[in-house]
DNA sequence: ACCGGTGGTAAGTAAGTACTTACTTTGGCC
DNA sequence: GGCCAAAGTAAGTACTTACTTACCACCGGT
């Protein structure tokens, strides 16, 4: 087996055991034998253990292959069709998550770890969707097709419903106990929340002497 | 120092080095040292490592001391009053998560790791909220005031957005570089949205094949 | 036939690791 | 004070860890 070949391979157990156990939950023991080769193979390729959980996030999170968010919604960004922004966003983001469960795993090991390679996808990618889906909505808004609202936190709350969906179904609920739904429909209605909400506006309200204030009153849950 | 304060700063420490470092970062040494005492003394507490883990989540988690979401929202619940609930549900939970950002860590690390416990927290409490969120919903899809939709789309929804900003702020953007707001204005705008949507709905918008029926019911929302 | 380089390993090493043992201090109570 | 259990420790034990060293087997080219 070539080097090139035997290196590929020792990253691609590795992904698979860090993403399952982190940094220190992993030996470099059992990325050898999971490989099928002698520890000091592995230290041939890699000369610490830290380089090698380095070049998996690296090759990971930079040569980020089907991550670009701009040309995935160059299209609807165009027309200005505000479903579509959205909701090919939503749907790009679910698919790549579901066909590569490994990545978050990975990416949230770091995090928690504090790996720079972590704040270096953050930087480069998250800060990028922030750009670009607060500058549509900022023009959207100017056009009077959204309502004034920092786009930012409505930027937040959509990434947050799509990253909360594939973390239910990668980590907290992979058997869709909670809830079973396809990225299509699952995308579909996040937009749908997103632009419409869920009220009808029709019945009445019971408003209370204030609709709005909720901090005042018999909120002194603490400790 | 007796028994049961030992035991009890000994957990504490353990806390902040696991939710930091994870279970397989965190050396026993490591423990004893944080607590200023020796090594042994945390084997006479707790007889494995993996007691005082579970130990942790176990104190964390079940003895969940404010952690009852019904009584959070039950006089909103009563009232039918859609802002109260959700803005409540959400301001508490980003209250917990900010005067506790640990726990979210550990129970981060205890996902990923697998453990089983973590697995529990979901089932006696994301369940709990779930149904309890769902229910209400369902209710007031019959009232004729929320659109037709399933209420756990919804409901994931809306955790989403709490959980992510939570995890942005605790773990992703400690800084708030991306965004800063309060909890009370990030309750407040993420209730804005789930219920109302951001579209003025004035405008039109390029009707592609997209502007589609969602669920079954009409959509046509005018505020 | 004889190289040298490449892909590979068995068998280390030193520093940790979780966990124990044998022992010393402390504080409350008669 | 004298006693004794509980609180505490120094110094292990047995094993694992990341990482090294020294050596092997193959193979194409001259």
């Amino acid at each position: 087996m070539s080097a090139e070949d035997r290196r590929l391979q020792i990253l691609r157990v590795a992904v698979s055991l860090f993403s399952h156990k982190g940094f220190g939950g992993t030996t470099t023991r059992e990325i050898a034998q999971a490989a099928g080769v002698s520890e000091a193979m592995v230290f041939r390729h890699f000369a610490t253990k830290q380089e090698l959980y380095a070049a998996i996030l690296d090759h990971k999170a930079c040569s980020g292959d089907s991550m670009n968010p701009e040309q995935m919604v160059a299209e609807a960004l165009k027309h200005k069709d505000d479903r579509a922004v959205f909701e090919q966003l939503a749907l790009g983001a679910l698919d790549h998550h579901e066909d590569d469960p490994e990545f978050q795993r990975l990416l949230l090991h770091s995090a928690l770890e504090g790996h720079e390679l972590a704040e270096m996808f953050f930087e480069k990618f998250i800060r990028r969707v922030y750009e670009l889906l607060g500058g549509y909505i900022t023009e959207r808004q100017r056009d009077g097709a959204m309502v004034k609202m920092d786009p930012l936190i409505v930027v937040r709350s959509f990434i947050g419903m799509i990253i909360h969906h594939s973390l239910n179904n990668n980590l907290w609920d992979p058997k869709r106990r909670l809830l079973k739904i396809s990225n299509r429909d699952a995308a579909r209605h996040f937009t749908d929340i997103l632009l419409n909400g869920i009220s009808t506006g029709e019945e009445p309200r019971p408003k209370k002497k204030s609709e709005r204030k909720v901090g005042g009153n018999d909120f002194s849950r603490k400790k």
